[in-house]
DNA sequence: CGGGGATTTGACACATATCAAGAGCGGTGG
DNA sequence: CCACCGCTCTTGATATGTGTCAAATCCCCG
């Protein structure tokens, strides 16, 4: 198990300060400035008054480099800290026991991940890079200390768990409600926003996972993927190319999603 | 709207004491012991130190009656509080923008709901009665000022909000991979060892909801309900007379389930 | 240049949705 | 107490969407 080495596990309590990380190259040991962040609008800070993000700086302990195809954590890990991502692409799942992943997001920068491990204190699903990126590594016992002593903190690592509960009631929603091809549009739409607020293009973009991870996403086969993709081609709406996707009409595309 | 002439609103800060609750007559303006209630093992405090639960008391507020077919809150009400069900059975559910209704629970005695409104201020969803019933009333002003004094509450929060993460996680899982007969199945061993841990009979039990709720919460038709609980009697795993339900075969049902 | 995984496409099977009709149960009012 | 009415539930016939199996192509990577 070479995840085993580039895992950074910290005791709860005491807290191992971070200069021991140095056993893990992955690991780079300077702390990062929240309020110099580039990604504080959507990462944890989204939304905290400016006079208490120094707040969060306190809990961040390390970086970690994640390369592409390598777990930020399993199924079964330890819980030791949430993770907001600074760069990359991510794929988050949970395996269900008959050998099945079922997977539960494309976190990208500026989002956290981790949140499922804290009930229990052992994580319920992975984190997977689908391609290089780096986290911040916030050790939860560092947080709990921080929103002891930050009341705006601990609201925002409550608005945070909100959020995502939130988000996942969307998505059984989708699974509840839509057929193949609104689920699809609605990914791509929810793709293109989310680059669209990184900065990139909301209508050309390259997808970092395969049909059969967005069909396990969308609850249908790989196949109907491959099919859906192609009919929204036909009809116009988009320019798909193996993983190079033009979104063409995005009305038109928002309109076949009911729920839009 | 009946329902804002009983619903409780707390001024976020600062807090309003519950005294002025009297207002409605649907609120007990008694406080309760969260270490005198038989609930506590599955409530809030589940799995706290004993020393700490006295911190939750301070919270509650006020307790509030209600009806069947009553709303504890809809979508779009302000966020105030959280709600610790004492007794009552409940159907929690958002809208879709289209006019459907999504069924996303029914949380029963010693469920916390409420817990969407922390993101944005504003309740994403609604929760209503399916039988009469009461609830605790924690301010969130309250829990928050708690939470700031005891640690062991903060913790206990955060590990709330991460197994609501957790248990859509798994209703992703199931939604995206089962078939009728397996979530019929799912839903019904849920829904037993959730009578179980109440102290009710795990095998014989009333539902309370309509074959539409729980096709909704399945992702599937009421009339697919329907044909599947005839099929499941049909082979001997259960018996079902309209709500009243008996499950004969545990095992076989297990099985059919195959995340079991 | 070769090979393995990813993707596309087709044919077919099957589960579920849809449409429709009727029966059963429960609450209400005469 | 009974009759009625509305809602829930069941069941059938049919349509349709998606899953499954299979094969061919494409692309990337070594």
């Amino acid at each position: 198990m070479t995840s085993a080495a580039a895992t950074v596990h910290y005791a709860s309590s005491p807290v191992r300060t971070v200069s021991s990380g140095a056993r893990s190259a992955v690991v780079t040991p300077f702390p990062t400035h929240c309020s110099a962040c580039s990604l504080r609008s959507t990462c944890l800070p989204c939304g905290m008054p400016t006079a208490d993000i120094g707040d969060v700086d306190g809990v961040i302990r390390a970086r970690r480099r994640i390369r592409r195809g390598e777990h930020l954590y399993r199924a079964g890990d330890p819980f030791t800290a949430l993770y907001g991502f600074r760069s990359g692409f991510f794929k988050s799942y949970v395996d269900t026991p008959d050998g099945q992943v079922q997977v539960t997001g494309f976190p990208m920068a500026g989002e956290i991940v981790g949140l499922d491990g804290i009930g229990a204190g052992v994580h319920t699903g992975g984190v997977v890079a689908l391609d290089d990126g780096e986290a911040c590594v916030m050790p939860y016992a560092q947080l709990q200390d921080a929103a002891a002593r930050s009341p705006a903190l601990a609201h925002q690592v409550h608005r945070m768990m909100s959020r995502e509960i939130v988000r996942e009631q969307g998505q059984v929603a989708l699974l509840g409600n839509m057929r193949a091809d609104a689920r699809l549009a609605a990914f791509l739409l929810e793709l293109s926003e989310k680059f669209a607020a990184r900065g990139y293009s909301a209508t050309d973009f390259h997808l970092r996972m395969t049909r059969d991870d967005i069909g396990s996403y969308l609850g249908v086969t790989l196949e109907t993927i491959s099919r859906a993709l192609s009919r929204l081609q036909e009809q116009g709406l988009i320019t798909a190319k193996l993983r190079t996707i033009a979104i063409v009409d995005v009305a038109r595309l928002r309109r076949l999603v009911p729920e839009l």
